[in-house]
DNA sequence: CGGTATAGTTGACATTGTCAACCAACTGGA
DNA sequence: TCCAGTTGGTTGACAATGTCAACTATACCG
């Protein structure tokens, strides 16, 4: 059992993670997972910065900097300035960036789907709960 | 909720693993994430092809040919004949492969305590159970 | 026997992750 | 108000992980 209980949900997420890559990819959207990850959590988000994400994302404020810098390249987001605090700044979704988020998320729904098959919405929502609060209880 | 799903489980993982990691350098266990994982499923085997790390872990398998290729530098594993098939070997886990598991299993059931805190048996087996049928959905 | 499939290796390279040093802006208390 | 400590972010250097394709050796099947 205890060994089961990780292994159950990093075998799903790295599962989750090709099939989704891959069925992306074939759809036309070469997008780095990283980006795809960071684009949803910009997009949960009303307002976002670069430390929002590094806190969210639990990834090194190092790598989020690069991650930034590389999805302005690609078109997907652009800097705001924070008129609060001139040291950061709101990370913002383009047109472009919504335009292959809702690429992304059409796509994603049909793999969901069929992830969840012959499971019910309530048993989706407990795995969920658990899921949030098994993270909540590894924080501090 | 689509949203959610995916959302949950990866966070999850990413957690998980550097809380584990960290967990474990703190008690002086210097070992590579990939190896963790490796260690763990090749100990939940009978007997392991690199094959069969390949199909449980779902990675390349070069990177697999390299991993067990740096387990073995790293005295984790030993390679022996397979005699039914002169391609393949059977990867085994050395005497000090096994310490080193039973150090990582002693200082990973302390995270999962904490991980499934107010969560019960029932619903742990629950949660394994509903990850392991949504990898499968995920297969072909 | 010959063709195809399977197990694994290797090269080359891309992506992601980690650690530490650093700068500029903010914050709180003396 | 000033300045010591904190915070948000950048950068360099490098390690770990992931990907793709070409290749060898053995196995399997008709």
């Amino acid at each position: 059992m205890y060994l089961n209980l990780p292994t159950s949900f990093i075998v799903l997420s790295y599962k989750y993670k090709s099939v989704a890559l891959k069925a992306l990819r074939e759809a036309g959207l070469n997008i780095a997972p990283m980006h795809i990850r960071s684009l949803h959590t910009i997009n949960s988000l009303d307002v976002c910065t670069a430390n929002d994400l590094v806190e969210l994302m639990d990834r090194d404020k190092g790598q989020i900097a690069r991650l930034v810098k590389e999805m302005i390249e690609k078109g997907f987001v652009d800097r705001v300035q924070n008129s609060d605090d001139k040291r950061s700044q709101f990370i913002e979704i383009t047109a472009f960036g919504y335009e292959t988020l809702k690429q992304m998320l059409a796509i994603e729904a049909k793999i969901i789907d069929k992830m969840r098959d012959s499971i019910s919405d309530e048993q989706v929502q407990m795995f969920n709960d658990m899921a949030f609060l098994m993270t909540d209880n590894l924080k501090s």
